[in-house]
DNA sequence: CCACAAAAAGTGAACGTTCACTATTTCTCC
DNA sequence: GGAGAAATAGTGAACGTTCACTTTTTGTGG
């Protein structure tokens, strides 16, 4: 316990004076700008650890006006969940050397895109991620000065990385359920005001006709079991569907349930594929067959490219899966008869 | 588009010239101090409004030596996933005007205080909220400055909050197994390090203790399906157990697929509960019977708390049920024949 | 109408850093 | 060893706000 009140911290120039050089020369020591004379960069480190000195960084901040702040911006309620994707652009922002600030909204994307204009000008940030999608009304876009990533949102930019990578998952999806002979299928899409709903969608889409498959069409969802529950429901008897692929994982356990009640047998009449690799889904009965994604390497590329927005740089973005299908036993060979 | 390169952005002193006044009326106007006539203060607002002008916020904190910026810490891997709680931290801390900073922290909770020290020591926040447990080793603690609370932590702090909720709860379930016949209990624990399962356990041990009922014992788990049917797989032929309290859902459906693997009815045998609410639970065969936290709001008390702390004033902690049981399949009336 | 108090407004410095210069020291080469 | 360049170090101002005062204006009672 210090006898002081308040002990306040210890300034540049304290430390200058205990190093016995100017204030400026303790600046470049601090940015490791170079061009100091070893014995000087040992003084002035000396006096550093002695008092204990560490910057102000809201000085800096003031004098450099950049703050080393992103913003990320989280759906506030809803089904959507970004924790791993959250941790995952959290830590790469912080691997380039940025804080990040954390600000949910209720709403909608007009909501948020509300709340990216009042971030973009508020000079606290440096650029913003969005981990829902955002809408612009009109031509208030942000000012130009600040970078923004939406990151399954309407923008395009994502597209790149989350919808392409997503796609080719629906792809083999679909070309593995044909391969034990399924012809016919059934989209329960999640809800069509995200990028990624939007991206499983239209791969579903496209490679059915590409492969010369038939499809019983798209039921649009909401990222709900009900959703999922109704589609089977609303199946005429004689569709001939024998394989449903679910937008996510809650989806799925509902279209389960709504064949189960209807007497047909997963995956004995009826194969059904998730998304997410939610762990109880390995523990329905049957057992679900899902997409494990990387989510966290998600938010990571999406904060990487926000990063290198900010930069002016090109993204560095990482390789390798970032989904994996795990074939459990809510998928199975087509039935002998198709229904 | 403006002709010139970046529009730099009013100042006070820009307004004041604008206003007729000094600067210093100005930043009473904005700060709202009072002490302004009404002719002047609407002249301010008029020059505000025709720049355009918005406070630099930094240069405030500068003067101020305040933030307005809490800090979150978040678990960097692992199961817990404090998606909700966050969204909920986070609103009340905008609510109460402060901005905040997340971060997330890999390794375990040594790793976690070194980072709260790190913070606390940064000048960069008035407050540190941990979702994840914080042991700080010997007599580090944070300097005095900074408040620290830590959520499902080793501290004491939630106690009046997270674990005498959740402890209630839990003596709820099993007071609610025992109106139905169930005697003898076994209790899959958490992970010990997380203050949410030793308030489980214990209230656990407790309540069997006060009902009269017998425990089985209790086995410390990981939050893991697998130690969940590790639990069961390792009972006894003759045990007397007929219902298990998981730590949450995902223990929960390994402990039914233990029970199923075994040949025992759930819950003809045995009646499982988990905890969490996951979506997919409902869908499990057995439906699981789980706890409905409303994690939003554990979120935003444990930020009230922190708010309150800062602010040094009392937390005005929300009221009204914080946990639900939902009673699905996975429960019943004990066995005719015990076990 | 004046003395005095209270209210309103103004003045200059300070917060802790970096920027844009200038001054000094050190090195290099003939 | 000395001129010139390069490397190193120093000086003062500036970033945009609020704090701690001082000054001016307005209001009040005798």
């Amino acid at each position: 316990m210090s006898t002081s009140g308040t002990p306040r911290r210890p300034t540049i120039m304290e430390v200058a004076r205990l190093a016995g050089v100017s204030h400026q020369t303790v600046s470049r020591y601090l940015r490791s700008e170079g061009g100091l004379k070893e014995s000087t960069r040992e003084r002035v480190g000396a006096a550093v650890r002695e008092l204990g000195y560490r910057p102000n960084l809201i000085a800096r901040s003031m004098r450099t006006r950049r703050t080393g702040r992103l913003a990320v911006l989280l759906p506030g309620l809803g089904s959507f969940s970004p924790d791993r994707m959250l941790v995952g652009a959290i830590a790469a922002a912080r691997a380039a050397g940025f804080a990040v600030e954390v600000q949910s909204v209720d709403g909608g994307s007009g909501a948020r895109a509300e709340r990216v204009l009042e971030l973009a000008d508020s000079g606290q940030v440096e650029g913003i991620l969005s981990l829902a999608p955002v809408v612009h009304e009109g031509d208030r876009m942000p000012a130009g000065e600040v970078p923004v990533v939406v990151c399954a949102g309407y923008d395009d930019q994502m597209r790149g990385i989350g919808e392409l990578a997503d796609g080719s998952v629906v792809a083999d999806l679909v070309a593995g359920l044909a391969a034990v002979g399924h012809r016919r299928f059934l989209h329960v899409s999640g809800s069509l005001r995200f990028a990624s709903a939007r991206g499983r969608k239209e791969t579903f889409l496209r490679t059915v006709e590409r492969l010369g498959l038939e499809s019983h069409g798209v039921v649009d969802g909401d990222w709900s079991a009900e959703s999922g529950r109704d589609a089977v429901r609303s199946l005429a008897e004689d569709s001939g569907v024998t394989a449903v692929i679910a937008a996510n994982d809650v989806v799925a356990a509902g279209v389960v349930r709504g064949a189960l009640e209807r007497g047909w047998g997963v995956p004995d009449d009826l194969s059904v594929t998730g998304w997410d690799n939610n762990p109880v889904g390995a523990y329905l009965s049957p057992a679900l067959t899902t997409v494990d994604v990387d989510r966290e390497r998600l938010g990571r590329d999406a904060m990487e490219r926000l990063v290198a927005s900010v930069r002016g740089a090109e993204p560095a973005l990482s390789d390798g899966p970032l989904n994996r299908i795990v074939w459990r036993e809510s998928t199975g060979p087509v039935p002998p008869r198709s229904r």
